[in-house]
RNA sequence: GCGGGUGUAGUUCAAUGGUAGAACGUCAGCCUUCCAAGCUGAAUAUGCCGGUUCGAUCCCGGUCACCCGCUCCA
């Protein structure tokens, strides 16, 4: 096993001893795929959530013309009209029956594989990847097809292929009929149903992602809220994939938190905004501490793109189970004017945008930042994670302290009676405007190393000097250097280092 | 969904066909004027279900979860 895997491991118990991370159903020995936030973790996630929020929405960067941009915000359901998934593509386009191969243990798309059927109905029938070349073809019918050649065959789609025939069909990867197991529908939606009564008139799905409920709101948002093109819409929120394999702890699971921004701007507006919002983006990430060199920005190739998307840059960091690769952070992606065309046809609204002072009707192109909230949490644990044999913790997370889920310990030296009340004074100022803890218990080493474990940036420690001074020490997580400063400081020395 | 591996306190590990032990952590108390000190005490585990057996944590089967490799990831 690999430093990264262990390093992994690591990461994934801390999680759990300290009350960032739990499996979800833990007592009931878990459920594959979904996880709980603890104590510290929903902190964790709130204020990277709130950051985003701030920085999209509250806060939203300057334009290239020198004025804040304009986005505003929803909170759209999690179950819509099913109609909304035909349009956006996700009912007709994305459940493709897939056969497993018995022998080779391969899986493959049912849509992607042709199968040769022998014209005399004799023999067996060949399966090729659809990508096969003519050459790869004949050597294999040269081995397998007893003399006959391709013009003895027909070409076929396997899943134009009746079930009933599969038996007679040689895999891609093997020698013998009959290992290919019926074609079966995988679908990522998770459905459920409206209503006490269960049937398909009142069955719906789970969103699997959260830009919908935006496209679906651009008309009520552009005719309540004053906004003016170019502008964006941002929400967060959960979202669900039927994923066949949840994999590396949070990273893919089938319930996850989205962030997403759509940037609705006009079509030849599209590669300026493209090249802001990924200069935005990145700023971001480095804002609550991920280093750009962590960082491998992929411009998507051609032909790995969505169908509606011409371009996509995904920002990818380096994980320590992808390590030294780098796994998918965050996507932005231009998406035309696919979704809301979609819509408007499926719905029959109008979903146009009228420019007043150009006197002009467009739809919009649409440009989304979408990044994974659960997987920023993740990065931000993994890149915060650091071995120090030489503290007593003998690791730490070096949170950004913005991100730090507890912001300052308040502890006093002793829990001796004159150490105490000045500690939980100085507690109880703070903690309006702070997440700040009180511990008294245990020794004061201890106590640094507890802090260290969970990520507290600094630790404010009242002794006898604060009895005579009313000054405290500070100590720094990351250099465990104390400097003293007065009480009444304390505050602006918080608001000063967590502004990130 | 397939194949391989794993499953013992909160964590990391040990042991055993005769009902489990440590370290660290946690909690309580004493002590303590700055980095898990020291002392005393306490709580907590064989993933779940079934089978074989006088008796199963150990052997067998199933299941669930996790890890690795495929596959998938709009």
């Amino acid at each position: 096993m690999t430093d990264h895997k262990e390093k992994m491991k690591d990461i994934v118990a801390l999680c759990k001893r300290r009350g960032f991370i739990f499996a979800a159903s833990d007592i009931y020995g878990g459920i594959n795929g979904f996880w709980d936030y603890g104590p510290l973790g929903v902190e964790l996630k709130n204020n990277l959530r709130d950051r985003w929020w701030r920085d999209m929405v509250l806060c939203p960067p300057i334009g290239p013309d020198g004025a804040p941009i304009s986005i505003v915000g929803v909170d759209s359901s999690i179950i819509q009209n099913p109609k909304c998934w035909e349009a956006s593509g996700h009912i007709g386009g994305f459940n493709d029956p897939m056969v497993d191969c018995r022998e080779s243990k391969k899986r493959y798309r049912a849509d992607h594989v042709v199968v040769l059927v022998s014209k005399d109905g004799e023999g067996a029938s060949l399966a090729f990847d659809k990508d096969a070349t003519d050459e790869e073809i004949d050597a294999r019918l040269k081995k397998l097809a007893k003399g006959k050649t391709r013009d003895d065959f027909e070409k076929a789609q396997l899943d134009q292929v009746p079930a009933e025939g599969f038996t007679n069909i040689i895999g891609p990867d093997v020698k013998n009929a009959g290992t290919l197991t019926e074609p079966r529908q995988f679908n990522m939606m998770f459905h459920t149903y409206v209503g006490a009564a269960s049937g398909d008139d009142n069955k719906a799905y789970l969103r699997p992602e959260t830009c919908a409920g935006i496209f679906l709101n651009f008309k009520n948002v552009v005719d309540s809220s004053r906004v003016k093109a170019p502008f964006g819409i941002a929400q967060v929120g959960k979202a669900f994939r039927n994923e066949v394999t949840p994999r590396n702890f949070i990273f893919r699971s089938r319930e996850f938190e989205q962030m997403e921004l759509e940037w609705f701007c006009e079509e030849e507006e599209v590669p300026m905004w493209f090249d802001f919002w990924v200069e935005e983006r990145t700023r971001f990430w480095e804002s609550v501490g991920i280093p750009k060199s962590e960082l491998y920005f992929l411009d998507v190739p051609k032909e790995e793109l969505a169908h509606y998307s011409s371009r996509t840059i995904d920002v990818e960091y380096r994980f320590p189970f992808s390590a030294p690769e780098f796994d998918e952070l965050e996507g932005i992606a231009h998406r035309g004017c696919f979704d809301l065309t979609q819509h408007q046809e499926f719905s029959g609204t109008k979903l146009d945008y009228f420019d007043q002072a150009g006197n002009k009707r467009f739809i919009p192109h649409v440009i989304e930042p979408s990044t994974g909230l659960t997987r920023g949490v993740l990065a931000l644990i993994c890149q915060a994670y650091t071995v120090d044999k030489d503290r007593p913790s003998g690791v730490y997370l070096n949170f950004h302290p913005a991100m730090a889920p507890i912001k300052a310990a308040i502890l006093p030296l002793t829990a001796k009676e004159e150490h105490v009340p000045l500690a939980q004074k100085l507690y109880l100022d703070l903690r309006h405007e702070f997440a700040v803890e009180l511990d008294i218990k245990q020794n004061i080493g201890r106590r640094y190393a507890r802090q260290d474990e969970i990520g507290t940036p600094y630790c404010f420690t009242v002794d006898n000097d604060t009895i005579a001074d009313q000054t405290v020490t500070v100590r720094d997580r990351n250099t465990m250097s104390q400097e003293r400063i007065h009480m009444d400081k304390v505050k602006d020395f918080l608001r000063e280092k967590i502004v990130g």
